[in-house]
DNA sequence: GTTAGTGCAAATGATTTGCAAACAG
DNA sequence: CTGTTTGCAAATCATTTGCACTAAC
């Protein structure tokens, strides 16, 4: 029986060209972006990458952690490259997509507590604050 | 010119019968459903509704803040009546889909301030906690 | 009667998938 | 070589829109 070691972990990826190319787009600008605007990147800077890599890629960087993903209140699917191990949440601009990162200790233990009082198990959040950055406001 | 009484309030809808039986359906089961699943569960009660105009309906609904709309996690966008007009989050079954109302004050607190902090204005946030409700656990 | 509301079918837009060709190990 | 990865085109899927039609007021 062929019992290497393969846990839950993934197969590792093979190293391609386009997976370099996504790779350092996502370390070089620091952004959101979906996968449709990381793809208009690749392509700007002559990487020639297919769309459907760019989805592939992401999702799987996503699951592997490499990534964070949220969703955009337009449901599109946006990613950036992780900074922290950290669990953290984000501060958007609605009008620009102005990112910051935000935490805090106590909202993380009241979610927790809170699902855990109501028979809740392997509890997961999100937590998205949107609105508009001083560069967008009015005036 | 015709400069009557339009505020920034809703031009009030018309009654139909279609209009009813969204209201009533969404008033009458609890949880949170698609449009199509709403759509579904009129046609099963008989009533010919089309799925544009539930999708119509819920949004204007919605917008108006008559009932509750939240993305599911594989980005449907599902909706239910409203029961509180005080703003509240959602605990859901990632399984069965049970819904709890929660909310904190704090976390309120927190998340406008922490916006207002980085400099953004017309806040607003969205929260949502997932996990296996006590029916849905393993043991 | 007018206008808002309805519903079908077609359009849209993001994401996925089939499948053959290209490439890494 | 041999299995992955790629990428195009076509398929999906939720949602939206065009437009002729019907019902409210």
């Amino acid at each position: 029986m062929t019992t290497h070691q393969e846990g839950s972990s993934s197969p590792r990826p093979k190293a391609t060209r386009q997976r370099a190319a996504i790779a350092q787009a996502l370390a070089t600008a620091p952004g959101f972006r979906s996968a449709q605007e990381l793809h208009d990147e690749l392509r700007a800077a002559d990487h020639k990458v297919g769309l459907t890599t760019v989805y592939r890629t992401l999702q799987a960087l996503s699951e592997s952690g490499a990534v964070d993903a949220m969703r955009r209140e337009d449901g599109e699917t946006i990613y950036r490259r992780c900074d922290t191990q950290i669990h953290h949440h984000h501060l958007v601009c609605r009008s620009c997509g102005y990112t910051v990162e935000i935490e805090n200790e106590a909202v993380e233990r009241w979610t927790q507590r809170t699902a855990e009082k109501h028979g809740f198990e392997d509890v997961t959040h999100d937590i998205q604050v949107f609105g508009l950055c001083d560069a967008c406001s009015p005036e």
